[in-house]
Order: structure tokens, then C-alpha cells, then sequence
DNA sequence: TACTGTTTAAGGTATG
DNA sequence: CATACCTTAAACAGTA
């Protein structure tokens, strides 16, 4: 098994399950998504060993994307042409790799889907169902596109509310050793930023965080990751080599990002999204308010651009009420 | 047609 | 040793 951080082993398998790979692609992007093919490029240009039996490893990557739920799939827009769709973390998958590390996966990510009662008795899905989840447009937030029914949408949000479809043993670990029961919500998790009160409509809703909060407008791109990665610096390691050149070597992920990143005896979530299922919040209160300047809202398809500095004090209140409405009225 | 996505199956490895 | 996780292969369907 080669060591990481050895600079011989440049074209050796690196120590990381496919899942990890694409977390890490995923993670790196400024919209917390790709499509599939931006994934295999992304591991291509950083793992030497990818760049042959394409076809092998390809097929085992896409086998991994469908059959995990820390995976989830992403519609493209209209104004997004292209072949396939985009994929991005499922937001409860945050403490999916053990210590933080990507070595190794602590737990599997399931997700347990209520069976919505829908009338006429549709059949049961198959053994794990895609992720598929919808999108909606801004301007038109009675619509959402992608496969399903929007009733599917709204009785899953109904029963996320009602804490069902949620793993029991997905327990949350707190950064300063809080117990595992404690509930402790990192201020800066999305569902903390954005505010617990649509958070299980959106998760419920199947649209992933980072989506959703693009489509309502809020800065996901580069605020968000600039917030995490002031309290999670192995994001901003994983930031950081957008600007890095690539080397013949693992680089950054050829170290164990727990050593690379975490002090000793802490840890942390492996991704910037650490949204678990819990029922003890903190107070929204002790929250930093994620300022939005209306203007912004429902950017389209704004890359990473805007800066927290550049933000005006405001209130997400229209795109949290344009998501409500989607759910509701659809 | 190539790519994307889903699903099943089997075998290997790590962990408790 | 049982279980969970991971990898690989392959068949098949849908789509740009």
C-alpha cells in the first residue's frame, strides 16, 4: 500500500475508495456539484493512476454514484446544455468518512425513503432508488422539473417533517467532544445558515442544499466555502488547489487529509455540508445571518464570483418563501 | 454512436 | 467468523 505523501508512488493507486474521489471532486467544485464528466477529469488531472483503464475505473465511479445515497443527481437547467446531470453530496452525508478522513468511510450513507401514499398503489421502487431529484425555476416556482410526481415531493417533505426517512444511526459528533447525542449544530451548517425552518423542506424536497440555496439565490459558491473553510481548513486545502498547479504527484490528496488537517484527537466532518438528523438545535439566534442582497437573488447561473464583503444586509426571506411556494403550490 | 445512468453479481478486504 | 465496505465486471436502457 503505498503512503501517502511519498512522492513515488505517483502513478500507484491512490489510497482513496471511489466514493472519496468523488467527494472530493464534488467538494472542490465552486457549485458542490458536477457532472460526471468534470468528475472523471477531476481525477484524472490529480491522480496519475486514473489516466489509464479509464473504461474500468469509469464504470466502477459511475456504479458508485448510482448505488450510494451520499450521492445524489442534479437536473440540469435549461440554460445548462449538456449531456448528463450534475452530481452533488446529499447534505446528511457530512460525517460519511471516518474522523473526517478520506480514507475510509465510517459508515455507508443510506437513505430510508418513506413510501409515499400515493393513490392507486404505484409500485415499489427498486432496491436503492436514484437520487433523483428536482429542480425548480425561479421565476416560475409552481413548476419543478425531473422525474416524479411534485406530490412525491411535497409528501416526502411531509414526512422528513414528521422526522421520518431518517437514519437512526447517523448520530451527529460534535467538534469540542460533545456527545454524539447532543445535537450540536456547527453554526456555520447550511441548515444553521439558511435557518432550521425550511431545512427538512428542502431536505425532504430531495433538492440538495447546494442547489437549492443557488436557485433561491443565495451565494452558495464561493461564500459558502470561504465561511466553511474559516472553521473546516481542510476545505479551504481543497479550495485551495483550484489555483494549484497539478503535479505527476497525489498532491494534497495523496496526504491523509486527517493529518493533513485535523488536530490531533479532533474531528471533523468531511464535507462543508454537516447536516445530520438531530432534534436538538441550537437557536437560529446564535446563527451568523448569510446576508442576501435581493438583487441576487435567483442568479441563474452565477459562478463563484461575489464575496461575503460584497453582500448587503437583507434577508433571504424571498427565495426561503420562493421554496416554500414551489413546495406548496406544486 | 458514445456517453450516462441503473442494476446485479461476485470476489476481495477491513473491521468488530 | 460475520458483516460491512470496496472494487470490478457486465448487461441494459435512456439520451445528447
Amino acid at each position: 500500500m503505498p503512503r501517502p505523501g511519498k512522492s513515488s508512488y505517483s502513478d500507484q493507486k491512490p489510497p482513496y475508495s471511489y466514493i472519496s474521489l468523488t467527494a472530493m471532486a464534488i467538494q472542490h467544485s465552486a457549485e458542490k456539484m458536477l457532472p460526471l464528466s468534470d468528475i472523471y477529469k477531476f481525477i484524472m488531472e490529480r491522480f496519475p493512476y486514473y489516466r489509464e483503464h479509464t473504461q474500468r475505473w469509469q464504470n466502477s465511479l459511475r456504479h458508485n454514484l448510482s448505488f450510494n445515497d451520499c450521492f445524489i443527481k442534479i437536473p440540469r437547467r435549461p440554460d445548462q446544455p449538456g449531456k448528463g446531470s450534475f452530481w452533488a453530496l446529499h447534505p446528511d452525508c457530512g460525517d460519511m468518512f471516518e474522523n473526517g478522513s478520506f480514507l475510509r468511510r465510517r459508515k455507508r450513507f443510506k437513505v430510508l425513503r418513506p413510501e409515499p401514499p400515493l393513490p392507486g398503489g404505484v409500485p415499489k421502487g427498486p432496491a436503492h432508488p436514484p437520487h433523483v431529484v428536482h429542480y425548480f425555476h425561479p421565476q416560475h416556482p409552481g413548476k419543478m422539473q425531473g422525474l416524479g410526481t411534485s406530490e412525491a415531493a411535497v409528501a416526502a417533505a411531509a414526512a422528513a417533517a414528521a422526522g421520518v426517512g431518517r437514519l437512526p444511526q447517523f448520530q451527529p459528533y460534535g467538534l469540542n467532544g460533545s456527545s454524539p447525542s447532543s445535537g450540536f449544530k456547527h453554526p456555520f451548517a447550511i441548515e444553521n445558515i439558511i435557518g432550521r425552518d425550511y431545512k427538512g423542506v428542502i431536505q425532504a424536497s430531495g433538492l440538495p442544499l447546494a442547489s437549492v440555496m443557488h436557485h433561491l439565490g443565495y451565494p452558495v459558491s464561493s461564500q459558502l466555502s470561504n465561511m466553511v473553510s474559516s472553521v473546516w481548513p481542510h476545505v479551504g486545502v481543497m479550495d485551495s488547489m483550484a489555483s494549484m498547479p497539478v503535479s505527476h504527484e497525489y498532491g494534497p490528496f495523496g496526504v491523509p487529509m486527517k493529518a493533513l488537517c485535523h488536530p490531533p484527537g479532533q474531528t471533523m466532518p468531511a464535507v462543508p455540508v454537516p447536516i445530520k438528523p438531530t432534534l436538538a438545535l441550537p437557536p437560529v439566534s446564535a446563527i451568523p445571518a448569510l446576508t442576501v442582497n435581493p438583487s441576487q437573488i435567483c442568479p441563474s447561473t452565477s459562478p463563484a464570483s461575489s464575496s461575503l464583503l460584497e453582500q448587503t444586509p437583507s434577508t433571504p426571506s424571498e427565495g426561503k418563501s420562493a421554496l416554500h411556494s414551489v413546495l406548496v403550490h406544486s
